[in-house]
DNA sequence: TTGACATTTCAATAAAAGTTGAATGATTGT
DNA sequence: ACAATCATTCAACTTTTATTGAAATGTCAA
């Protein structure tokens, strides 16, 4: 994944309006909302809540759908997957064991992680 | 965690200089790196790679150590942790099966993510 | 085709973040 | 103590981002 890529998906996290809304997006899964309920979800008036989206969009971490009038969203959970990998590539260096440990103390994070940037027989890969 | 705690998190990540600054932390791991290896190894002014630390100081990224006349910084592995946990959170509501597919299609993501927001008998947890 | 609704675009303003050079504080070696 | 080194703070300026209301675009339903 290219740096300028990550950069645009951490600053289009670094909002309270757009960190809530792509929140609702993940949680929201497939069905994704129309953008009316994200409004009206987070109380954030129209107009701005355009303004956010578009940098979602920009950033890749949010797809629409026309659907009639309204404007479908949906979370692009492989993007966000592939920033996560790209944040934690290599953790650790030379001591692959070190990461795994922190790994562990984290309840439920584990699920979500590259399958370790380093492997199981303690050396890294690329 | 909390979401301001998290923003802080996102705002800091949004800079290049600060993504190059922690990732070469994350990477260095528990010997970490003093100031002026890290304002050489990036090619940042002192001056301005000062800034950047503070900011990344105050997210709570990194932790700092004196050591003689060296500031000797360290990546805060378990917070990057808590705010991927944050993020992922209760991913594909009623469907976890749609979030653990995405997972497994991007290599090496999944040792470093919570064991899902969701049970594997298909249930959520909180 | 007219009127209502959903959403975005535009323009203006307000607020925040990034960069730089000069100055400062702190620590080491002589 | 003195000079050199490492790093941070400060002040000034430039650039970017956030918010709002009014206007425009496009779609539906009667």
């Amino acid at each position: 994944m290219e740096k300028t890529a990550v950069l645009q998906v951490f600053e289009a996290l670094s909002s309270g309006v757009r960190l809530d809304v792509f929140r609702l997006l993940v949680q929201a899964g497939s069905p994704g909302r129309v953008a009316g309920e994200i409004a009206t979800a987070l109380d954030v008036p129209p107009t701005n809540l355009s303004f956010h989206l578009k940098a979602l969009l920009a950033a890749g971490l949010v797809t629409v759908e026309q659907e009639g009038r309204f404007q479908r969203y949906r979370a692009n959970i492989p993007l966000m997957l592939d920033t996560i990998a790209y944040l934690t590539a290599n953790c650790c260096g030379g001591n692959p064991e070190e990461c795994a440990g922190l790994r562990a103390e984290v309840p439920g994070v584990d699920a979500f992680l590259p399958r370790l940037a380093c492997k199981h027989d303690g050396s890294c890969k690329a």
